[in-house]
DNA sequence: GAGTTTGAAACT
DNA sequence: CAGTTTCAAACTC
């Protein structure tokens, strides 16, 4: 894979693929997919590694650019993120997108929820006006918040355009190629100190930047965003309703973040009351605990590590550039690890990771689009960003503080220089972010949604062939490296810079193996790591190439994303007319596990971590990535996908329910008790039109949980391909548990789930009153707690269902944002830890092949407005519209569909 | 926070 | 390819 390292530094190899016509482009295919329904296929564009599938391109870019090349680390040099990234660029595009955009929308929940219950004015920045509705209730809330997308986007790409322009770029983008930062472009081997202090320096104006108010924020982003197209699209979407909403999905593909966010938000406005109390009902922060806690499996070394890749990827392309200097060209290279100067000691300010910047992945690159999505995995950071940028902008206004984004602003040295090619960049800048003073928070909320982003689109490659084009631009160092995609770590501490990035803590790798969570990413190390020794620095570019290359010798696939998906196409066919099919099974690991001990139940699994990963992400769902035959693990219990198991989701279910019964009760019982479903099904569905679906289903009940767990399974598939909804089955499944909960606090008396006739898509919403009501229990901050109750389900149609039910999640989720950056923390889910639930419950919800019809419960919490508006759909339609048809393989439009399970998950 | 466990990475 | 060692994260206390 990664031919990139191999050739590494010679860039050329890949790069001729790499010259993608801007047609090619991520967001020409987004564009041109934008209808919701069909799923492009996506030409695919640029992405490929030309001959090799799934090389990373995005790292080789660097590469291959001949301007930039040099970079290194930063892009090219990690072969595996390009690549593999590249290639999965479409699934992690997805997956990251939607993570993305669950953030936002949580951090947007969060904005509103504080508009209008904390009542805080924010002054700050454009966002907040934007979020602000006059009412600043939820509705308008929400409404501004689809509005925000397009709208910040359109800001960040406006104002932080100009901004960015003004300030940022300046020094930067001045600097062009070196472009990374302003600071050391010519990072390459200065001595630490002057390195050190050019950071310090960069860093100290970016944070004074920062300070001074919008000027910061806008400085971070505004290279970038201005130029790109999907932007402008999006903001025109915006606003048109209706339209806009489909438009932002369709946009999704690159935007798949914002656009669920969207829909989200839509889906959300609908129910302002309602959607109002659910937030602020302790239950949702419950959930939001839940969610968290799922996330932090994410965290996970795999996760982190694809994160940090995915990133690094998104440097890659942007830095290519701005390397050139770097050491590539430069060549020095060969510094053997040892040989190396003193490495540097922790890590010292001055590195900042780059952060990938969806600006900065459209000016240099043009990064092949995801296949079928269309997300790139630049997309998806970008999304990511713009999602992330946009939440934390509203409560960041309201703190002021900044601090993290603030370093990270300063172009790390290493900062991969953004391009300013317009071409890419779909998403919208960041804006929130450099407007306003961040609140841990928020930007926690960001980097947990960055890193999602990254983690999905890290794992979940696509093997594309298309190349990415690397187009040198100016530099960026801007505002977008202040963010950090890093994964919030657990809490503990770890890492954890007091950004909340968290770095690797290597004391012998010297951060030049694998091992090191940074390299491995792709990415330097910065300040927040606790390495020793590291030489994972941009002072030590050689070295980190070299080393990387030796790696890539010896496994040219070292660096490349862990999971892929194998199925797509011929799935795809299968599923989509469009052709946009993505198989959620499909992804897989690639080289599976080879846990004995852990059952790969926890973290130490990378295939658990990757299952932690959908079930946080559950938004986008695409990985799917359980245990697969390849795997050669012992006494798996893998959820998702057993060892010689399609999944239990969806092979189990359907085929062999008692099988599942007997062999996976305690793990069902677990998950259920956890209150977490995940649902292959959608993605494997070819009804659901959403490409990301993979549902998850937090079920309130532990009985609840554990039928509707089964039922989930059942929703898979039957094996027959006709796709029973979960919900169909037990739609009502959960039931109130005010005992259990798995949510605790959360709890839903009634799944709704919502059929929209039109759409096709499924919706499942919890009951909103029980949230609010649980409010007391603390579950999710406690990773322990989760247990039962509550369950939300979200199925669905790809954006809608999605953005609804998840809209609903993650409006609870946002009020609680604060404790967002827990998401990432937790480990094992509950599911993993105990309880077990009744298996029974899962045969009664099975049955069907069929879909049922949706059940029209009454949408939870948001009831009134939500209820009427996921009732009627459309705002369902709208905003989920157009699903990021790229995305997801295996969505269809509408419910048709004829998947078979197989196609669905794949996991063996 | 220290120590143990775990499994990937690296090595043989 | 298999076995062993090294490593750092995950986990436990």
């Amino acid at each position: 894979m990664e031919m990139d390292s191999p050739n590494t530094s010679k860039s050329t190899t890949n790069n001729a693929a790499e010259s993608v016509p801007a047609q090619d482009s991520p967001v020409f295919s987004f564009i041109s997919n934008l209808s919701p329904i069909q799923p492009v296929k996506a030409p695919q564009v640029t992405q490929g590694f030309p001959g090799l599938n799934s090389p990373p391109l995005v790292f080789t870019s660097p590469r291959l650019n001949p301007h930039s090349q040099a970079t290194f680390l930063k892009r090219a040099k990690f072969p595996g993120l390009s690549a593999a990234k590249l290639s999965g660029q479409d699934e992690g595009c997805k997956n990251d997108a939607a993570v993305d955009a669950s953030e936002t929308l949580v951090a947007q929940m969060k904005t509103l929820r504080t508009n209008c219950i904390e009542k805080t004015s924010y002054s700050n920045s454009t966002m907040d006006d934007q979020i602000e509705s006059p009412t600043g209730c939820p509705d308008q809330f929400l409404t501004d918040i689809v509005n925000m997308d397009s709208a910040d986007l359109n800001i960040s790409a406006d104002s932080t355009i100009n901004k960015s322009e003004q300030i940022s770029q300046p020094p930067d983008a001045v600097t062009g190629s070196q472009g990374i930062s302003s600071t050391p472009p010519p990072i390459t081997r200065q001595s630490e100190e002057v390195l050190k202090e050019d950071t310090s320096t960069d860093v100290s104006a970016v944070e004074t930047d920062i300070k001074q108010g919008d000027s910061v924020s806008e400085d971070r982003s505004p290279a970038i965003e201005p130029e790109l197209p999907i932007d402008h699209a999006l903001t025109n979407y915006d606003q048109d309703d209706p339209m806009a909403e489909n438009v932002e999905v369709g946009q999704a593909g690159l935007l798949d973040q914002s656009s669920y966010l969207i829909s989200g938000s839509m889906q959300i406005d609908e129910g302002d009351e309602n959607f109002v109390e659910a937030t602020e009902a302790a239950s949702t922060k419950q959930v939001v605990k839940k969610v968290r806690n799922d996330s932090k499996a994410f965290q996970h070394r795999g996760i982190r590590r694809r994160c940090l890749q995915f990133e690094d990827a998104q440097r890659d392309v942007v830095s290519n550039q701005p390397v050139q200097n770097t050491s590539d060209s430069e060549g020095p290279t060969s510094q053997p690890l040892e040989t190396q100067p003193t490495p540097i000691n922790g890590h010292q300010a001055d590195t900042v990771q780059p952060v990938l910047h969806p600006r900065n992945m459209n000016s240099a690159l043009k990064i092949p689009k995801p296949s079928g999505i269309g997300l790139h995995l630049n997309s998806i950071v970008n999304s990511v960003q713009a999602g992330s940028g946009a939440i934390i902008n509203v409560k960041s206004a309201q703190r002021g503080t900044f601090s993290i984004r603030g370093k990270r602003s300063v172009p790390m040295i290493n900062s991969y220089p953004s391009d300013n090619s317009n071409s890419s960049s779909i998403f919208p800048p960041p804006v929130t972010i450099s407007a306003s003073p961040d609140d841990d928070r928020h930007e926690s909320h960001a980097s947990l949604a960055a890193n999602f982003s990254t983690s999905l689109s890290t794992y979940i490659v696509k093997p594309s062939n298309k190349s990415v084009i690397l187009n040198p631009v100016e530099d960026q160092s801007t505002p977008e490296e202040s963010f950090c995609l890093q994964l919030p770590r657990k809490k503990s501490s770890d890492s954890s810079d007091g950004d909340g990035c968290k770095r690797c803590n290597c004391k012998k790798s010297k951060c030049l193996k694998l091992y090191c969570d940074c390299f491995a990413a792709g990415i330097y190390c910065a300040d927040t790591c606790s390495c020793q020794g590291c030489y994972n620095r941009p002072e030590y570019e050689d070295t980190v190439l070299e080393t990387r290359q030796q790696i890539e010798s010896r496994n040219p696939l070292a660096f490349a994303p862990k999971i892929v998906q194998k199925n797509v196409e011929p799935l795809a066919s299968s599923f989509g007319e469009d052709g946009t099919h993505f198989t959620p099974a499909s992804a897989r690991h690639k080289r599976g596990c080879n846990c004995k001990k852990s059952m790969c139940l926890k973290k130490y699994c990378e295939c658990y971590q990757l299952f932690l990963l959908e079930l946080f992400l559950f938004l986008l769902g695409k990985a799917n990535v359980g245990c697969s035959d390849g795997c050669r693990c012992e006494g798996c219990k893998n959820v998702y996908g057993k060892k010689g198991e399609y999944g239990i989701m969806t092979k189990d279910v359907l085929n062999e329910e008692d099988t599942i019964e007997q062999t996976d009760v305690s793990f069902i019982e677990k998950m259920a008790e956890s209150g977490i479903e995940l649902y292959n099904t959608e993605l494997c569905n070819p009804h659901n039109l959403t490409p990301l679906t993979p549902a998850l289903q937090f079920l309130n009940n532990r009985d609840d949980a554990s039928k509707a767990w089964f039922h989930s399974g059942k929703f898979f598939q039957s094996p027959e391909s006709e796709y029973i909804a979960p919900y169909m089955m037990s739609p009502h499944s959960p039931r109130n548990s005010d005992d259990n909960a798995i949510m605790d606090q959360v709890s839903f008396d009634q799944e709704i789930v919502y059929d929209n006739a039109e759409t096709g898509l499924h919706y499942q919403i919890p009951n909103p009153d029980k949230w609010a009501n649980n409010s007391k229990t603390p579950s999710f901050s406690e990773d322990k707690h989760y247990s039962s109750a509550g369950s939300l389900c979200w199925r669905g149609s790809p954006n809608t269902p999605m953005a609804q039910s998840s809209g609903s999640k993650l409006v609870q989720v946002s009020e609680f944002d604060s404790d967002l950056s827990n998401l990432m923390q937790d480990d094992t889910p509950e599911i993993l830890k105990d309880n077990p639930t009744p298996l029974n419950a899962v045969k009664v919800s099975s049955p069907n092949k069929k879909r049922v019809s949706p059940p029209h419960g009454r949408p939870y919490g948001f009831t009134s407005s939500l209820s009427a508006g996921l009732r009627t759909g459309r705002k369902f339609i709208l905003k989920a519209v157009p699903s990021f048809p790229p995305l997801t393989p295996c969505i269809d439009s509408k419910n048709v569909q004829t998947s078979d399970s197989q196609n669905c998950t794949g996991k063996k």
